[in-house]
DNA sequence: CACAAAGTGGGGAAAAGTGGGGACTATGAG
DNA sequence: CTCATAGTCCCCACTTTTCCCCACTTTGTG
């Protein structure tokens, strides 16, 4: 389970510090892509593997096949330095959008790599807009199941 | 079971100590995350087991992933000190803005933590009030049941 | 009143994060 | 083939944050 966010900064090779309390729940065979909203998403491996059915072949509908595409075109396996740092490729940071700083958010199954700004807007909520989006859900999900 | 409500100091470095009462009913595993209105809630595992339903994966709706991002990113695991109290983030403080008094109120499942402004606004009632509101829930309840 | 339990505050060691130097590799140009 | 350039990776040193421990104060209880 990833909790929690960190501000961390990114250094002018494109390095960035996974916070420890996540590096240690992230062993080898752990996955960065893209993700939506115009984040990078870390999979670790029993998350990606839930991600393989999404596969190419003469039954796939056009618009998977887009997003296979973009997922595993743009994914990497994670590699820690002695520091425990990962390195964003320049086209990672170009899709996130990522200068000198990166928020890294632990979202229950995945973390999140955001930019600054996108942060601030997704993230972020006054009181007021948490409590709307929290009944808003609740409302479809009560709807949906009855 | 949480009940009844204690006001605490919250030191420079953030730190509130839960009262000895709810204390003992929290085993490790606890959790402690932004809630409606503006407080802070802590969960107790089986509680926040509850919340995990909300998960990130290619077929999560935006709503959901907006939730999710806000709920888990606001989210600590609970560590208590030898003396028995937690650290609150910067952003959670930020979110309730608590800076050096807290309420600690024990709410039948959950514990949740207001300012001092708050929770005099939230939590005490006239009797005119209190009447008020226990009669317009039983209202609501009735019409949702028929 | 005395003792125990709960809450408050601060100092210091350890861990986590940050930045940069330099070696090795790969690539492409002269 | 040689050299220059860029990119990657490993290592070291510094700064900042976290958290563990100790001591004092307050509250509650017998």
């Amino acid at each position: 389970m990833f909790l929690g966010t960190y501000r961390h900064s990114v250094d002018a090779k494109g390095r960035v510090a996974i916070p420890a309390r996540f590096r240690e729940q992230l062993p080898t065979g752990t996955v960065i892509s893209k993700g939506a909203e115009g984040c990078l998403q870390v999979y670790p491996p029993q998350e990606w593997a839930q991600e393989q059915g999404l596969r190419l072949g003469s039954m796939t509908p056009a618009e998977e096949r887009r997003l296979a595409r973009m997922m595993f075109g743009a994914a990497r396996e994670c590699e820690f330095d002695g520091q425990g740092r990962i390195v964003l490729s320049a086209d990672q940071r170009q899709y996130a959008a990522i200068t000198n700083v990166a928020w890294i958010v632990g979202v229950n199954n995945l973390i999140e790599i955001w930019n600054d700004e996108q942060w601030r807007r997704i993230g972020e909520a006054t009181p007021e807009e948490y409590t709307r989006i929290q009944d808003q859900v609740a409302e479809r999900r009560r709807a949906h199941n009855t």
